[in-house]
DNA sequence: TTTTTTCAACTGTTATAACAACCACTGAAC
DNA sequence: GTTCAGTGGTTGTTATAACAGTTGAAAAAA
């Protein structure tokens, strides 16, 4: 949240659960979304589920098709791979400064949520991974106080959180585990490079057993006639059920 | 533009003019808009004004004050280094691979916008000078062929725009002509290290320039508190008379 | 059966109006 | 003179309705 004081409008709360239905992999890629049928689920009118989408189309995690609806991004090799490249630089960078500046208390929490991640891996629970996962990360990255990059990297999460999940729930939870207690610690003993280079580490394992496993839906140059099809076919009429998250009001 | 096929929207053109206006500096940090304000001047509704800012907010070349309007964001030191610390690294990235893909009509397009830039430096053409090297560096960036990495460099250059042309309008147009005349060279040999290093330097030697001799709004720690109180007093009248470009509807 | 045309249902966009929250000012009370 | 409640005008937010463009399938023609 980049506002200390969180305003409580409609559209931020439908912008909330969207993102995070997202982030955790409730959609997949190609999937198609209209603004009626949003505001339908969440009972209010079409402009606050309109101002949630063209925020989250802003921060890319929705991609507006030609002329027509929302729909989850797909993902390419390419695309993959130039995020993958920016998050190692920028994720290794606000470890760095998190190191320096993180309290006692932030890394209780984050000794904390890696217990929380090892007992989802022993219950082979992918969402309660993923949500530790993301957890994990982001308490360090929030450490590093800096406004600047960290909307940079939650956008990048955004992005690729619809293709993580679709990957995961394939090929089971991953085990990152070495990285992530190496990464607290290097924290305890405050040691930055270290840190950084488990952090990436831990990215850069994730990627592997990603790029080796996992069939991209746009494994070309995606053309625009390409990302224009949905992968659901018909856009109006049977479209994916649009599974949202238990909190829908 | 993320878009090939550019939708014709009422918001769409509210949306590309306030951001020239931003890039180029028309606006001063702190400036307070409202959304019937931005309507009035482009004759539309609210709708699309707010379309418009909404979207510049999550691109984060404006800022919403806590309850109240939108204002462009101010500039602090830290803020400063940070986004240069980031566009160091993202650009010369973009500079690396625009060295392999580029075609013999964008060096052209380049070397011309190259020689544009020169003549308004002669001219003491701040405008020109500065429309001019954004020409220069997004031909370069937009040859690298990425849709990942070119959105946030674009919300930096959003970010760092206003507060650039305040300092420039008052010390003059900088001679970065060597930085540029370097990054050309090297692209006609295509060394991609030496042209991201020169791509680099120029950014640096503005920076140092500017870290020099211009005085911050906020220079400690930008609390909330420090961010709402608007740089021209009250709020609802006597406000900043708002330059507009000169292409208002 | 195959092709073309038509049309109904859907899409996002925009305008308008009603709403509650907020702020600067005014005027009355002390 | 100072303080404090009130007030009018401002703000963004949301709902509703009308609009134009698009789509897909049914209906009509070949």
């Amino acid at each position: 949240m980049p506002h200390p004081m969180p305003v409580r409008n409609l559209h931020n709360e439908i912008y909330e659960s969207l993102r995070l239905s997202i982030i955790m992999g409730d959609f997949v890629p190609g999937q198609v979304f209209s603004t009626r049928g949003i505001a339908d689920r969440f009972g209010t009118s079409l402009m606050p589920a309109r101002d949630a989408m063209k925020r989250l189309v802003a921060e890319r995690g929705l991609e507006l098709l030609p002329n027509r609806s929302f729909c989850i991004p797909k993902m390419s090799r390419q695309r993959f791979q130039e995020l993958l490249q920016v998050r190692m630089y920028l994720e290794s960078v606000l470890t760095e400064r998190a190191c320096a500046l993180f309290t006692p208390e932030v890394l209780r929490d984050i000794e904390s949520i890696n217990e929380d991640m090892q007992m989802a891996v022993l219950q082979n629970d992918v969402r309660g991974y993923l949500s530790a996962n993301h957890r994990f990360h982001f308490s360090i990255y929030q450490a590093a106080r800096t406004m600047e990059i960290l909307p940079i990297v939650e956008s990048m999460w955004l992005q690729t959180g619809p293709f993580l999940n679709a990957v995961f729930t394939k090929y089971g939870t991953l085990s990152a585990q070495d990285n992530h207690t190496q990464v607290i610690k290097a924290l305890r003993r405050r040691d930055a490079a270290v840190a950084a280079e488990a952090i990436r580490s831990d990215l850069a394992d994730a990627a592997d057993l990603i790029l080796a496993n996992a069939e991209f839906v746009v494994d070309s140059d995606p053309s625009l006639a390409q990302r224009t099809q949905s992968v659901n076919g018909r856009a109006h009429k049977d479209r994916q059920p649009e599974p949202l998250l238990e909190n829908t009001p």
